[in-house]
DNA sequence: CGCGGCTTTGATGTTCATCAAGTAAAGTGG
DNA sequence: CCACTTTACTTGATGAACATCAAAGCCGCG
């Protein structure tokens, strides 16, 4: 279940993600962080970390899937989002906390670069630019996740499977048709349903010739009308 | 509706809010966050800022309660979160957008502690304590909105109007007897359902002897019994 | 092969949103 | 201060949306 360190470290002066993240870095402190990361490589349904967990790195997802969730007591998971390629996985309470308030575990095969937490704290502390270029990010990615709830909860059965639907096409995988890299059920434990009533839409959807599905894979045949029905008409 | 600047702006060397955030302030810093900072006071039903307004100021609440939320083009509201003294009312994107992407206005008269959005800026950019502590500061607090978030979501209607009632009680008066600062469709817009579940559900546990209601005077009679209800019991 | 998890559809009853109607409270203008 | 308007609150009735239960087919895995 444990991610498997890459053989050779990367250098971060190539990382492609080098201006995305860490505009303001001066060559030492990117050396700093360079020296104190580790890459790790999961596989499809691994474990990245459990809620509870203690905090060990600030990670992001260099490529991949993951999906963050919450367990209850009952043990249903209750998915608070999908990450892709350049979103944090370490977010929020991660300078605040020292345990994760989340599970995180892999949609598609990913490479997290982590970056040990007392390490990356000591280097904010000396690079103000970086401080603050950290807190734009994580403050809209936060953003992001709770304009996401919002949306979500404002919606009936059919207009939270059609939002979810289009996020896939626009935000995710930028085309029209896909393999889906959830179960209906983890679909359901995104939007706030349960998995028969996915299944059950997603068939209508299917007959009113909205989307083509076959397994895991879904074409969107009709955009427009299925942003007319996120959009709750 | 604009807030009213105070006549005599107050010493921040005295303020006791100094070290609930500004633990890592020198004196200089200090001096220069008085500088900049102007105090509003607000009366209850005021607007503090819209959706969409130019951000500018980072503000936080000394005293009083005030709702964050958002309008749909229905002009429907959802109310984000309400928060109470020591809360951040600017949060989020307050460093990466330009216009605010919440409305925010006042429950119970309020004062706004602003700090010119610039300045606040500049003064992070120079010290990095303050940077990483606004940081801790600003996760906590998504961390808390977007857990109650979910909190409210996996609930059914009385779990709701429980979650919300014992979050009165519990975080923001500390005692089982208080006024509401919300009318019932409000309370509806924060939970996600309609004013008339809220008043039902209401009336259903005032027939249950769990709370006593006096128009806006509200005594919770059985706080473990609402706790399963919210619990889902 | 058999087991368990995922998917699908149907049947059923509960929960919930909506509509309607009436009372109470609060603000407005003469 | 009173008539008027508006907003908040409350209850009931109704139908639609939704969760739950049940059963069956499918697929991958040990």
């Amino acid at each position: 279940m444990k991610g498997h360190p890459m053989d050779s470290i990367c250098d971060c002066n190539q990382c492609e993600l080098r201006n995305v993240f860490f505009e303001s870095f001066s060559d030492e402190d990117l050396g700093d962080i360079c020296r104190n990361k580790t890459e790790f490589t999961y596989l499809s349904g691994e474990t990245v970390f459990r809620e509870g967990d203690l905090i060990r790195y600030f990670s992001y997802l260099k490529s991949g899937l993951v999906k963050l969730f919450k367990s209850d007591q009952a043990g249903k998971d209750q998915i608070i989002t999908i990450a892709g390629p350049y979103d944090f996985v370490s977010l929020l309470g991660v300078f605040s906390d020292t345990r994760h308030s989340y599970s995180v575990s892999v949609l598609e095969d990913a490479v997290l670069c982590c970056i040990d937490i007392e390490s990356m704290k000591e280097i904010a502390l000396r690079n103000p630019g970086f401080s603050m270029s950290l807190m734009e990010r994580m403050g809209a990615a936060s953003t992001r996740i709770i304009h996401e709830g919002l949306e979500i909860r404002k919606r009936n059965t059919h207009g939270k499977v059609a939002y979810i639907l289009l996020k896939f096409c626009n935000e995710i995988y930028g085309e029209c048709i896909f393999d889906l890299p959830v179960s209906r059920r983890e679909i359901a434990e995104n939007i706030g349903t349960t998995t028969e009533n996915v299944i059950r839409t997603l068939s209508e959807f299917r007959k009113e010739k909205l989307i083509r599905i076959n397994g895991k894979e879904i074409e969107v045949l009709n955009p427009a009308a299925l942003e007319r029905i996120s959009n709750y008409g």
